[in-house]
DNA sequence: TCCCTTGCTACGATTATCGTAGCACGACGC
DNA sequence: GCGTCGTGCTACGATAATCGTAGCAAGGGA
C-alpha cells in the first residue's frame, strides 16, 4: 500500500480533529492545490493542458491532487473528458477571487524583492 | 548558503512570472503555511506556542515557513517576543475567513467521508 | 547560581515531489 | 485492419522538502 504520491489513500490529514477548516487548511496546503484550483476557475481543462498551465508539474503529483480534489468534491471528470470544478468547487474559488486583488496589493507594496534568486533551479 | 530547509534562500516560486498571484499561490501552497496564518488570526503567538498549535509542527519547519512569512511581510517579531501579524497579514488573514463558513459547508455535505482511513500513520 | 523560557539550529531519517518514460483505451482517417 | 493522435493515468529512480529529536546561546527572574 501507499503506491506512490501516497496521498490518495491517505484521507485529509487533520480531518479527525473534528474541525474542518484544518482538514481544508491542509489539503489547500499540499504543493500545486492552489494553483489548480486556480487554473480550473474558468473553464474545464484537460489533465494534459492542465499540466500546461501549472508549468509542466509533473504528473505524478498532478493525478495526485486531482484525486485529492475530487475525493473531497471540488473537482470532476467530465464525461467527454477533461477536469472541471464541481458547484462546490466553484464556491471555494469564489473564496479565493479576493486573493487576486490582495496579491497585486502585495506586489504594490513592494515586498517581492526585485532581485530574482533563483539559483536552485 | 542554502541553509537547512533552504526556502528562505530561495525566493518565491513563480516570482519571476510578473504575476504576484502566482507567487502568493506558491507561498500558501507551501505546508503549514495556511496553517499558522490561521493560528496567528486572533493574537501573537510564542514560537513554542505556535509550535504546540500547530500539532508539534517540527521547529525546523516552523522557522522556515516564519523566515518565509516575514519576508513576505505578513509576519514580524515583537520586540518582547512572539510572533504576530502585520496589518498586511491580518488583510491576507481577513481574505481567508470565508474559508472558515466554507469549510463547516463543506463538512455539511457529506464530503469528508465519515470513516477515518489514517492507515499510514 | 540555578532554573526556566525565549528564538533558533544541526542532522540523520522519512516522506513528498520531480522528471522522464511509458501504458491502456478510445476516436479519428485511410 | 492499421497507424496516429489524444485522453487519463502509472512506474520508478533522482532530488528536494519535511520530520523528529536533540541541543545551542541569550535573557529574565528567584
Amino acid at each position: 500500500m501507499a503506491k506512490q504520491a501516497g496521498s490518495t489513500t491517505r484521507g485529509v490529514r487533520g480531518s479527525r480533529t473534528g474541525r474542518p477548516i484544518m482538514a481544508l487548511l491542509d489539503l489547500l496546503g499540499r504543493r500545486w492545490t492552489l494553483r489548480i484550483l486556480w487554473e480550473l476557475r474558468d473553464a474545464p481543462l484537460t489533465s494534459r493542458s492542465l499540466r500546461t498551465a501549472c508549468d509542466e508539474v509533473s504528473p505524478t503529483v498532478l493525478q495526485a491532487r486531482l484525486d485529492d480534489l475530487r475525493e473531497a468534491g471540488f473537482v470532476e471528470l467530465g464525461e467527454g473528458g477533461g477536469y472541471g470544478l464541481t458547484p462546490l468547487g466553484r464556491d471555494l474559488c469564489e473564496t479565493f477571487m479576493p486573493l487576486h486583488r490582495f496579491a497585486e496589493r502585495w506586489k504594490g507594496s513592494s515586498r517581492l524583492r526585485g532581485r530574482d534568486e533563483l539559483r536552485s533551479r
